[in-house]
RNA sequence: GCGUCCAUAGCUCAGCUGGAUAGAGUACCGGACUUCGAAUCCGUAGGUCGCAGGUUCGAAUCCUGCUGGGCGCGCCA
């Protein structure tokens, strides 16, 4: 039971007592409805107190105000409740916890499961399939996917936290027109003049990653089609690509092995920036795989009644009843579409992995594709098909408006992480922070700006910032990006986490003390070093109240909370709003409170109290793909 | 035009599904490093919750209308 419902419950008792002392009959209202109606929620202002409860449901069964009947409650509660501070103020029914009961309980539980606080079995013995990245082989990744991945990563993290049995995977668009268009420009342009001859051009003849290469390409074939797309076979580009596409599922050799070839340079690229981020996936899908079973599914539906065949060949499905229009599910000259492979991939999936729910983490202007294709599934018959889910997450765009790859407005992945690294570089430089241990004895040169390990923990801080910064928010609100004031390492930052989480390691290297929490050693302190504790016994405390011990421990307490939450609405912005909150409170009880001058027990116990925030801080950047830091 | 999502501090966003004086960060201004890491902390200021109605003890939250935006409405993916 939790901490709500043992509130109501006591609720539950003083109302039915209240009642019973005045006599009065319930009449339509069940009993048990009572406590339910109060739902104890947490007050606006920390002064007030850990919860409350507002009377009014209540008003109209006593027929008596609120405030009244607040104060009569609080009486009977004060019993029902012993050891907590119970207060009414107006309409309200604050509650206070007995502090010393709930620092104890909270720092031991943390103790004791470590890694594990946080985790829960909500959906534990479910099987949930996870689809988020979906590149294309045409072009390398842009900010829009850096938000798709983590959003991806970070929810397969929560919802495995939740106990769910987990398999991401990513669907790779390596197959269809615009696959065709790169190609066609690279049979065009990409023989290039050498001082020996002239050659065919390479990533590694140009000196970059295959994916930027044949983005460009990609680019070029744009730029083709508006010089007028002049070719010897004098038609125009799109048509070329028509055509390719053709030869292409016909398994034409030269287009095939061209195929090959590209497809290649660009999933080697892809791989390293996701390497780059921390992100991985169980399986791989590839549309050029999964596209010929869409295919029989097509056929099926066509003798099944779901789909129709147009007079030009082109079959398609009625969704005129469910306001979803008519959708062409192939093309007239027999060549798949979108849909096809999506239809093909779910079914193969679910083969391959009987999952009880799949989430596809896709962007919102995808939402039209998402209906048609579940209510195709769903027309199939698939009993699966009902726990299909779209994460439609929000664009993100530019102050000068959406990003558009034919304008060149594009952010791309790795420069943007180039840039990112570039910037914690400079900070740590200013900060003097290049030197100080961080360098590797047997690198013996020197602390210099390169060495390895000033270079690592740069690209720490850049991942970190950037994943902090697209997790922050509601995943299907747009973001705008403004890379002057996205980029920063100050304020509520990935970098303060691990700001917050660098400075605990200090401070535990500086006692000599070991880094785990251990819960033996919790045992040992008697009640009154716990109120010590939580009640706030620095020098200062004018107002125990609230101590920034106790708030810490509070926030700590809600930790667990948020990652339920998280997996319940997929938004990982509650875990992330919880660590930025967790580090606030650490921040200014580092600040107000000495914790190495202090006189046992305070001394120990307060250590404590860090290594706590440092297990929740861990457990919390781990789901939230921000890289932990023991210094920086 | 149709569908769909959105509108909260100068800016970027929260607001726990109807409750107390609507909160953070950032920018601005003012304080705090001889003391555990200043990528930090503290304080001041900043709002007619797009507009107008409605529902009720009570609305940023629910309903209707209006205004202004995003996205979608391909035999592109």
């Amino acid at each position: 039971m939790n901490e709500q419902q043992f509130i109501q419950n006591a609720l539950q008792k003083s109302i039915e007592q209240e009642l019973i002392a005045r006599r009065l009959e319930l009449g339509e209202t069940r009993p048990g409805q009572l406590g339910e109606q109060l739902c104890p929620e947490k007050p606006p202002k920390a002064e007030l107190g850990d919860w409350a409860c507002p009377c009014f449901p209540l008003a109209k069964i006593f027929r008596e105000a609120p405030p009244k009947l607040a104060v009569a409650l609080a009486e009977r509660l004060r019993t029902e409740l012993p050891g907590w501070e119970i207060e009414p103020i107006g309409a309200y029914l604050n509650f206070r916890l007995p502090r010393d009961v709930v620092a104890r309980s909270v720092m031991e539980q943390i103790a004791l499961e470590q890694a594990d606080f946080g985790r829960n079995e909500e959906l534990k013995g479910r099987k949930v399939m996870i689809e988020f990245s979906s590149p294309n082989t045409n072009k390398p990744l842009h900010l829009g996917h850096l938000r798709n991945n983590v959003l991806g990563e970070s929810i397969s993290r929560i919802v495995a936290a939740g106990g769910a049995e987990l398999n991401k995977v990513n669907i790779i668009n390596d197959r269809g027109v615009h696959i065709c268009k790169s190609m066609l420009a690279y049979q065009h342009f990409g023989r290039k003049e050498g001082p020996e001859g002239p050659f065919w051009e390479t990533p590694e003849s140009r000196g970059c990653k295959g994916d930027r290469l044949v983005g460009d390409y990609y680019v070029r074939f744009n730029d083709w089609v508006k010089e007028g797309g002049k070719s010897e076979e004098a038609e125009n580009p799109e048509q070329l690509a028509l055509k390719m596409l053709k030869e292409w599922e016909d398994g034409r050799p030269e287009v095939r092995e061209l195929w090959q070839k590209m497809r290649k340079w660009v999933l080697d690229g892809i791989a390293q920036t996701y390497i780059r981020c921390g992100i991985s996936f169980d399986r791989l899908y590839f549309e050029s795989e999964t596209y010929k079973l869409g295919q029989e599914l097509v056929a099926e539906g066509l003798e099944r009644g779901i789909f129709q065949r147009r007079e030009d060949g082109a079959i398609f499905i009625d969704l005129s009843d469910c306001k979803l229009d008519q959708k062409v599910v192939q093309r007239s000259d027999g060549t798949s579409v979108y849909i096809t492979q999506d239809l093909g991939t779910a079914v193969a999936r679910h083969r391959d992995f009987p999952f009880d729910c799949q989430i596809y983490v896709v962007g919102n202007e995808q939402d039209y594709h998402f209906k048609v294709l579940f209510r195709i599934l769903h027309l199939f018959g698939y009993p699966w098909s009902e726990q299909l889910q779209h994460l439609s997450y929000g664009m993100v765009v530019l102050p000068e408006g959406k990003m558009k790859s034919r304008e060149g407005t594009v952010v791309d992945a790795d420069d943007l992480l180039d840039r990112l690294e570039e910037l914690a570089l400079d900070g740590l430089r200013e900060r003097g922070r290049l030197q100080e241990g961080q360098d590797s004895k047997e690198n013996g040169a020197e602390n210099s700006e390169n060495s390895e390990v000033g270079l690592n923990t740069a690209r720490s801080i850049a991942l970190g910032a950037l994943h902090f910064y697209l997790l922050q928010f509601n995943p299907r609100r747009e973001i705008s990006f403004d890379p002057k004031e996205s980029l920063a390492f100050t304020g509520n930052t990935g970098s303060y986490l691990q700001y917050v989480g660098a400075r605990i390691y200090s401070i535990l290297r500086k006692a000599g003390a070991e880094v785990e929490a251990n819960a033996d050693r919790l045992a040992k302190y008697d009640p009154e070093t716990w109120s010590l504790l939580a009640g706030g016994a620095s020098d200062h405390a004018e107002s125990s109240a609230n101590s920034p011990e106790w708030e810490l421990l509070k926030q700590l307490r809600e930790y667990p909370k948020a990652v339920s939450l998280a997996a319940a609405e997929l938004n990982p912005s509650h875990v992330v709003k919880a660590l930025a909150e967790v580090a606030r409170r650490f921040s200014r009880f580092y600040h107000d409170v000495p914790i190495l001058s202090s006189e046992e027990p305070l001394l120990s116990v307060r250590l404590d109290l860090c290594r706590a925030t440092l297990q929740v801080l861990r457990n919390g950047m781990e789901l939230c793909v921000i890289p932990f830091l023991e210094s920086m």
